[in-house]
DNA sequence: CTGTATCCTTTTCGATACTG
DNA sequence: CAGTATCGAAAAGGATACAG
């Protein structure tokens, strides 16, 4: 069980410079709501905006676009328009966009395994309070 | 490639009720800024609070608190006080908190290998805009 | 269809002061 | 030492209206 934390020595050290811990650039995407959910559709097939509107149903467009954005900027997914009337735009993920299921997938794993245990300890943690 | 999605198709049938998401109740908490710094922190060896706050440093007493407090809540680390004069309280990971080394190092180690590309990414992008 | 711009509410979080 | 309580600033995010 330590061979898994060397890294993370390694992060608290590059954590001198928040903003240039490769970590918290990473973690923070995990974190706000709707990337997870965003690369997990992209996962399946590419997508246009409205049809990712629909599959994710109660993110506002506003999100959806600024999320968008911010994956594309870390170069997670590409973006391409059709010049149609009406004009199209198709999200996929990127090769980095794919490579990034791997880890994500151990997360998930994770999440599923453990989840009923994390339930028993909220439970057990409220009762004591 | 297929086969590490499997469990995020799962994800977006769960994800039907936010509230019983497995997966958004687990990333919501790499997504704050201090857990997993914690987290790390206590990978290593049992801290007391103090040695926390001095460890973390640019952490407010007021998250550093709540913080633990979640973790605990959620069984992934244990709080032992002992009850000397001044008070002495430790944290250590509890054996869940340990086995979320595994999925968090995954993590951890993708965003080391892939932090170049993402720099690259965010800079061309910023310069096409 | 695919966005952008603005407003405004909600949430988050640091700073500060105080307690056992 | 190890917290708790309160306040206010800042950021995130939804709703709405509008544009190419």
């Amino acid at each position: 069980m330590t061979a898994p934390i060397a890294p993370l020595t390694q992060m608290m050290r590059e954590y001198a410079d928040p903003a240039a811990c490769p970590v918290r650039n990473v973690l923070d995407h995990l974190g706000d709501k709707w990337s997870v959910l965003i690369i997990t559709a992209l996962a399946h097939r590419p997508y246009r905006f409205g049809e990712l509107r629909r599959e994710i149903a109660d993110i506002s467009q506003r999100m959806l676009t600024q999320t968008l954005r911010d994956l594309q900027s870390d170069g997670l997914i590409e973006r391409e328009v059709f010049p149609t009337t009406p004009p199209s735009v198709e999200y996929r993920l990127s090769p980095m966009g794919k490579s990034f299921l791997v880890p994500l997938s151990a997360m998930v794993d994770w999440a599923f395994e453990h989840f009923p245990a994390i339930k028993e300890a909220r439970a057990e943690f409220a009762k004591a309070a």
